[in-house]
DNA sequence: ATAACTGCAAATGATTTGCGATCGG
DNA sequence: CCGATCGCAAATCATTTGCAGTTAT
C-alpha cells in the first residue's frame, strides 16, 4: 500500500457508536475507556466494554476523538480535537486542558498556565529516524 | 509525610541490582524490561523476571536510571540520566535519543535533528493544578 | 446480501504481588 | 539477626480478540 495510506474505512453509523461519541463529547474530562463505558451503560445497558474500546479506536483512527496515552496509566479519551496540551497535577493526579505551548516559556523553571502551575514537562518526537530515510525497511531489532 | 519526602529507603547492594544496572548503562538502546530481563539472564542464568522489575523500579526511584512511558507501548529504559529527549520512528518503531529542546523549532512543520526528521511531538505537563493549589487534598474524582 | 458491527467470554501481555526462602549489612 | 531482596507462581489490570449472532447500508 502506498505511504499516506488515508483510505477511509466503511463505517456504519450504529447507536451504540453515536452515543460513545456523544458522551464523550459532552465530558470536559479525560475518562479512561472503562469510566466512559459506565456512563454509556446507562444509555445503552447491554453495551459491552469491547464495544466501547472498538468505537473509541474507529473514531480515533477517524480522528474525531484525541486518545491520550499519558505517562504510566492507562490511555484516556478527549472529544476535544483542536490541538491542546495536558498536565497532570502531581497532587491529585487529575489531567487538566493546557493552553497550546509556547516556546519562550520552556526556558524558565516554573511557569503558570491558566492558574496551573507547570513543573516539568515530558517530549516525545515522532517521525523517522536516520536509517529509515536511506532504506525504509521494517528494522524491528534495536528499540 | 512531607511534601518532598526524599527518605533514601534502606538499600542492597545485590549482585542482582548491579549487574542490572551495569547491563543497562551499557546499553546505547532502550530495552524493556523483559529484553534486559533476557541480557541479564546471561550472566545470572536463575534471575527471575520479576526481579527485573523490581530492580529496574528501585533505580529509578533513586534516580540511577530512567524511565520511559512512551505512547501506547511498554516501558522502556534508560541509563543516561541526563536530560534529553526521545524520538520515535514512525517507519521502524525504534526508539533514539535526540538532543534537548530548542524551542524555535516548534514553529516550523517539520525540522530535523541529528538526522531524525522530527514530523511531530507530544508534549506532557506536569505539577499542580488550580484546586491543589489551594487545598491540596486528595481529590481524585474527576481525571 | 454482505460486511461492519455487536455482546460475550476467553486470551493476551505487561506489570505486580504474595510467599517462603535467602542473604547482605 | 532481621528486614531487604530473591525466585517462583499466581494475580491483576488494561486491552484485544475469536466467535456466532445481528444489523446498517
Amino acid at each position: 500500500m502506498p505511504i499516506g495510506n488515508n483510505h477511509r474505512k466503511p463505517r456504519r453509523n450504529t447507536p451504540q457508536r453515536q452515543i460513545i461519541f456523544e458522551e464523550l463529547c459532552g465530558l470536559k474530562t479525560h475518562p479512561t475507556a472503562s469510566e466512559l463505558y459506565e456512563i454509556v451503560r446507562k444509555r445503552l445497558p447491554r453495551v459491552s466494554l469491547g464495544t466501547v474500546y472498538r468505537n473509541l479506536d474507529v473514531l480515533h483512527e477517524d480522528g474525531l476523538i484525541v486518545k491520550l496515552d499519558l505517562a504510566g496509566h492507562e490511555a484516556r479519551f478527549d472529544g476535544i480535537v483542536e490541538p491542546h496540551c495536558h498536565g497532570r497535577c502531581t497532587l491529585c493526579g487529575k489531567v487538566r486542558d493546557l493552553p497550546e505551548i509556547d516556546p519562550r516559556k520552556f526556558e524558565m523553571n516554573s511557569v503558570e498556565m491558566n492558574g496551573f502551575l507547570i513543573q516539568g514537562f515530558k517530549l516525545e518526537y515522532s517521525g523517522i529516524c536516520p536509517e529509515c530515510r536511506v532504506q525504509p525497511t521494517n528494522c524491528l531489532k534495536e528499540m
